[in-house]
RNA sequence: GUGGAUGUAGCUCAGUUGGUUAGAGCACUGGAUUGUGGUUCCAGGGGUCGUGGGUUCAAGUCCCAUCUUCCACCCCA
């Protein structure tokens, strides 16, 4: 029988117990932030049907969607002409009627209006679980990664995109990390390039304004006229690049610019609105309104939000926005939403880069008993029974093997206390306790261990 | 989907202008120490050199193809 290879498919990873620990603390910190403004758990499925799927993320995000071959002979009525003449992603329509998750926003537009008679609304819900996409991997890029999800559905108020500014300022507040909370409204994008006489290439210009921090003012000038924009609309552009100032001056700027009339005005109201919510609240200084902030996903139609981590390269680390009928292709229309999602992966990245995990407790046992062998196994049993009743974390070693190997294992599983117990021991009815750090060692009745290490 | 790197022991990496039997550190196993770990010393196991072709008397080394992983573009958490 040859044998296999080890590996896993590309973009996927495995987790050892060291980084499992420290996601589990990303996750905990997360969760708790979330429940803490009321925000409640669901779960969806790895799979949904891909007629949920596609269509939501743009073509981009389609061809990144993972499809799922139909069971039994999925060939079936599938003609060899056509097997042979469609495109890949055809056949893949004809052949495949389910999908991996791409996100957790569009399953749960999808949730609410399956479930709306049994939520009540505003419907705060928080999502941690895995997503897919068949993107190529790279620095902070997986084809498997874990979303942290946080909408409130049916509500329009802003006191939401307040209260999503303050969790994302306390969760990486928590975690340790410096960011800066850009935030932006789709309305505003819209009424600048309404402004700049191109209300139709409102794409190309949140595509070329998007690419601002990585390739500068020169460049991004330079592509708007690649992407076919007039020297008038690129000199508008131009003046906005070079405005710098605080966020109420970038508001006010930007309102006499615009002028006070279309749908700008309705996103610089609320833009300013948000800022004062966020600085009644003092999150303010971790946030920057950023006209330039675009975000790819089709659906969002309000505030937009990005996190950016200081000192990192790898994307962003959150981000979310403001939709106002996501639910309204599944038959549940004008309900509008707001959310967030942590990249729990790359917060990972981030936290190891910078070395802010907190020292972990690499030991989650306590106390390992040695094993001497049957008898002895018998005489400490009820002692094991005991400390693991009073919450003391205690194991025996399985396998009588030499005690040099049993206390090597001890040592390389970080535990503090070894208990020996052989013949003699057992006669005086005591067991030998050692201090793995110290190397001390005692002898002790039962009610003596369970003392010593129940109180800590 | 486009471009650039990469691949030698479980891990991190050496390996000369092609030249005999491919090395080191860490890890692992055994011993010094048959009831005592973390330090030390000694010994040992483990590699079809990513895969498949080609050039050559001779390929880990040169050529072609393919795969893997990583990096960049696109897009995104």
């Amino acid at each position: 029988m040859s044998v296999l290879n080890p590996s896993i498919p590309k973009g996927t990873r495995d987790f050892t117990p060291v980084e499992a620990i420290r996601r589990k603390y990303i996750f905990s910190v997360i969760e708790n932030v979330f429940t803490r403004y009321g925000y409640l758990p669901i779960e969806t499925p790895a799979m949904e049907n891909l007629t949920t799927l596609l269509g939501k993320y743009g073509d981009e995000g389609d061809r990144l969607i993972f499809k799922i071959l139909d069971s039994g002979n999925f060939l079936t009525g599938v003609t060899e002409e056509e097997r042979l003449s469609l495109t890949p992603s055809k056949l893949a329509g004809r052949i495949c009627e389910k999908g991996l998750r791409y996100d957790l926003t569009v399953p749960f537009a999808r949730f609410v209006v399956r479930h709306r008679n049994k939520l009540s609304f505003p419907f705060k819900r928080y999502q941690i679980q895995p997503v897919w996409r068949a993107d190529r991997p790279q620095k902070g890029r997986y084809r498997e990664f874990y979303q942290c999800d946080v909408d409130v559905i049916g509500s329009r108020s802003l006191l939401n995109e307040a209260e999503l500014l303050m969790i994302m300022e306390e969760v990486f507040r928590l975690l340790g990390i410096k960011v800066v909370i850009k935030l932006n409204h789709r309305k505003i994008l819209a009424g600048i390039a309404e402004y700049m006489g191109v209300p139709d290439k409102l794409t190309g210009l949140t595509q070329a304004l998007d690419k601002r921090n990585k390739i500068g003012d020169e460049k991004v000038l330079a592509e708007l006229r690649e992407r076919g924009f007039d020297e008038p609309a690129v000199r508008k552009m131009e003046s906005f690049l070079s405005f710098s100032g605080s966020n109420n001056e970038k508001i006010s700027f930007l309102s006499e610019k615009l002028g006070n009339t279309g749908q700008e005005q309705t996103g610089l109201d609320e833009m300013a609105k948000i800022l004062t919510y966020a600085a009644e609240t003092g999150v303010d200084k971790s946030c920057e309104f950023d006209f330039t902030l675009a975000r790819g996903l089709d659906y969002y139609t309000g505030t937009i939000f990005e996190v950016v981590a200081a000192g990192w390269d790898g994307g962003s680390i959150c981000g979310g926005g403001r939709y106002d009928d996501l639910t309204g292709i599944f038959g549940l229309p004008d309900v509008s939403g707001v959310g967030v999602s942590f990249g729990a992966d790359r917060i990972y990245d981030v936290l190891a880069q910078t070395g802010k995990f907190p020292p972990l407790q690499d030991s989650s046992t306590q106390v390992l008993f040695l094993n001497f062998g049957e008898k002895e196994l018998s005489y400490i049993l009820p002692l094991v029974r005991k400390l693991r009743d009073h919450n003391v974390a205690a194991e025996v070693y399985p396998d009588q093997a030499k005690i040099k190997k049993q206390m090597q294992y001890a040592n390389q599983k970080n535990i503090p206390f070894v208990i020996l117990t052989g013949e003699e021991e057992m006669s005086q009815g005591v067991v030998s306790l050692k201090n793995m750090e110290t190397g001390r060692q005692i002898r002790v009745t039962f009610e003596e261990v369970a003392d010593s290490l129940i109180k800590k």
